[in-house]
DNA sequence: TTCATATAGTACTAAAATAGTCCTATATGA
DNA sequence: TCATATAGGACTATTTTAGTACTATATGAA
């Protein structure tokens, strides 16, 4: 199955806790408690999203973290990216990879524009909206919607 | 990052590759050689595929494999799944999971969102779109293109 | 009827990615 | 000066993925 991993997983649930209060600052003990997360495991989350600038990191006595932007200014692609490195859903668009294939691969430009696709609709997903419970939002995300999602729909 | 596993990207080459005459019939070894994947793993792809009903196989000598459907009627949502298994993007929207975190879990209702989101991009390519080259195509995917995207479309 | 050919299914091994933990260094406020 | 908190790196165990191999079954043709 497509899927990002645990630690994207935790990241979104972290960054979307310290998004209910923008101006607070929280240590890692402190959102270990509200999320259930182990202490190590967040801690390490919390690292790579400061060093990709979504968190802001202040060490010392009454230290701990910030957003670095408003809610609505983080989006899901970044932090999907914070965590796993870019975005592409194939070595061969995400690397300078010598693919053996590559001679006979017609289809790496059309890799490309799934990718975009995909990044397009991780990109319309920001922080502000993972903030507000599912029933009451709206996301803006611009796409035909069919029958079998519009049944997804209906589940939460 | 995010991605599609090896096997996945094997697949919609070997798809794209039978779609291209898609009343011929595929024998394993004719695929090994026109798009230089390995007999065992092409063998495998073709099991899954036809598993998932993408493909017709026939059995015996003479025996090969043929596109199920039109072209155009079957796309890369399906392909990913066949492959890799339902899509969705964290461990709670996939499987009646045990998450330990569940109580203190606000967002699984805004990953579905998100997933629902990421599989209608994927659902609107289909075989029929990877058989034209990228440059001349147009794809049915109805969503705002940012600068960074429309940068990342004159690479092709 | 026999045989070469081709898929079906399953099991297994090796390699790679991921998750999770731990330790030491550095910064800062009281 | 010391308790607190992040920074960075190293390490291990687990899981997933990739690739291979083997046996069974189906089929067309000589």
């Amino acid at each position: 199955m497509l899927r990002v991993s645990k630690l994207t997983d935790y990241a979104t649930v972290i960054l979307t806790h310290i998004a209910h209060q923008p101006d607070e600052l929280y240590a890692a003990s402190d959102i270990t408690q509200s999320t259930g997360v182990a202490l190590p495991t967040v801690s390490k989350v919390l690292k790579l999203l400061s060093k990709a600038n979504l968190l802001i990191s202040h060490r010392g006595a009454k230290g701990g973290y910030e957003l670095a932007k408003k809610p609505n200014e983080t989006n899901v692609a970044e932090v999907i990216a914070a965590i796993e490195g870019p975005i592409g859903m194939t070595e061969c668009t995400t690397s300078e990879s010598t693919c053996e294939q590559e001679s006979s691969c017609e289809i790496k430009g059309n890799w490309n524009l799934i990718n975009r696709a995909v990044y397009t609709a991780l990109e319309a997903v920001t922080l502000a909206d993972m903030v507000v419970p599912v029933r009451q939002q709206e996301v803006n995300v611009v796409m035909p919607m069919n029958k079998e999602m519009n049944e997804l729909k209906v589940e939460n």
